[in-house]
DNA sequence: AAGTGGACCTGCTAGC
DNA sequence: TGCTAGCAGGTCCACT
């Protein structure tokens, strides 16, 4: 589920309410992707800080140290009252004095994970080989064009394997691509200079507009408000395979790269 | 080093 | 109506 747009509107839907509260208790249900790393109790009577935001993770000060926290494919965080009990895909609870962030996710590939410091491990192993915020002055045409220098993987595939910029998912990615008018099969390293130039606004405006929405609800995204995205209703390829191309009419193409759907139009974006 | 494919897990939908 | 195959917003890991 959650790109950039989603983790972020997440993170400022509870940010503000939850910082400055204090942990009573923490529940945990089914295992997440990886163990949360501390005895839950000891998180008791700890002082909760300013969410920030890494890539597709967050870091949630608490205590001595903080929550890296990931929303996976099926993820999304809850903030409030909760007099119903845990659902069957509710695995994560911290229960504060001033509400509960909860986190609900059927496929279980997100996590919450302890850590000393967002610069110790295993936070900082995790977050070790993420590419640049996309909205960082640093990330433009030159650095993209300087970082997949001599790469042969397609340019779709580089853009999400998050080691030049973080943040793109897969319908980013696509729309992105559309927006910058290139062919997602592109070898990675034969995108031109001023192509990179297009393609890093692209997916600047992109990331940019999908935020203004309230990123994207495909299925199950929800904010800690439990308000749902609407980028969706605006993506230009993604999940439009066999529909008219908005620019040009021409069929909306779905291919396959890395195990992903990749949507695009063999018309206006090109090699 | 870079590229590829499998793994993790559950739910929903289309098609027979 | 019921079953099955295929698909879904991510990313780590082992292997070539």
């Amino acid at each position: 589920m959650p790109e950039l747009p989603e983790v972020e509107t997440t993170r400022r839907s509870f940010a503000d309410r939850i910082a400055g509260a204090t942990v009573t208790d923490v529940r945990l249900g089914k295992p997440l992707r990886w163990p949360l790393g501390c005895e839950p109790a000891t998180l008791r009577g700890a002082r909760i800080g300013a969410a920030a935001r890494r890539g597709k993770y967050l870091w949630l000060p608490v205590g001595e140290g903080g929550l890296l926290l990931h929303l996976g494919m099926s993820g999304s965080l809850a903030f409030g009252e909760h007099a119903a009990g845990p659902g069957v895909h509710d695995h994560f609870d911290l229960v504060t004095d001033r509400g509960t962030l909860r986190l609900t996710d059927p496929r279980r590939f997100g996590a919450v994970v302890w850590s000393r410091a967002l610069d110790a491990p295993p936070a900082a192993t995790l977050l070790a080989g993420l590419g640049l915020e996309p909205f960082d002055a640093a990330f433009d045409g030159a650095h993209l064009h300087r970082a997949l220098r001599g790469r042969r993987v397609a340019i779709k595939q580089a853009l999400l394997a998050g080691d030049i910029v973080v943040g793109a998912g897969n319908i980013y990615a696509c729309e992105a691509l559309f927006r910058s008018g290139i062919d997602p099969r592109t070898a990675a390293g034969r995108v031109s200079r001023a192509r990179c130039d297009a393609l890093a606004a692209a997916l600047r405006l992109i990331l940019a507009q999908a935020l203004d929405l309230g990123g994207s609800t495909l299925r199950d995204f929800r904010d800690a408000h439990g308000m749902a995205g609407s980028f969706q209703q605006h993506a230009a390829v993604y999940g439009r395979a066999g529909e008219p191309c908005r620019a040009c009419g021409t069929p909306v193409r779905r291919i396959v790269q890395g195990q992903r759907s990749t949507f695009f139009c063999p018309h206006c974006q090109r090699r």
